[in-house]
DNA sequence: TTCCATACCTAGCATAACTAGGCATTAGTC
DNA sequence: GACTAATGCCTAGTTATGCTAGGTATGGAA
């Protein structure tokens, strides 16, 4: 359902500040509403995947009486390709806002 | 890019009457400013999936002096998908909205 | 007659989200 | 102490679906 803007989320996510990926989950849950509660097998795979893209930056930790998390940072790369991904789903949702409005599309 | 939500806009671009698959896809390139450029190799698998699952019709016509044509047009499943398809996107939308701007969503 | 726009189709590819498992630690409860 | 739930990470394999790249055919214009 979020096919291709998946890597837009997470990267929002990460704008606030590093967390690792237990946390990303219950953020976009959070910040959602609910509306996207998605699975491990979604995330963790993606978080590599923008990983190995460049996109973000991984380190273990080890927080005082915790257990081992791994934290992800958005790179530089990162940063400037949540800008690109922002528009990009600007006009993409305009796009879609106008056909399914049968061309009203939300005031700017 | 647009996964999950061509249906959508296909539903929605038979919504103002009934097309033929070329018409459909020159409709979208429109009305979507240039945006949704799709090709046919996407559109017509869509249009056969829809009809298939009975949101669609389709019958053949020949139009005086032009060529055979398949014509699709909604039915009435495919018109209540539409609506559901048409509430969904604003969830969705909206979520994704919510997620990029960091909690600043469009005015209602 | 050659070319482009129209008009339809399908096999196979690529991608990406999800299912369904597994492993390990910590905290709380019975 | 035993058990359970929540935390926290992972991956192999499935599935869905949009796209690539091809094919076929007609009508009109150059």
């Amino acid at each position: 359902m979020l096919k291709g803007h998946l890597d837009a989320i997470v990267l929002a996510a990460l704008e606030a500040g590093p967390a690792h990926g237990y946390a990303i989950i219950e953020t976009i849950k959070t910040a959602s509403s609910g509306t996207f509660d998605l699975p491990e097998g979604t995330v963790y795979p993606a978080l590599h995947r923008l990983e190995q893209a460049g996109l973000l930056a991984s380190a273990w930790m080890t927080p005082p009486g915790g257990r081992k998390r791994r934290v992800y940072s958005l790179t530089k790369a990162g940063s400037s390709a949540l800008g690109e991904r922002r528009t990009a789903w600007r006009r993409f949702s305009g796009a879609v806002d106008t056909m399914l409005n049968g061309g009203q599309a939300w005031p700017a």
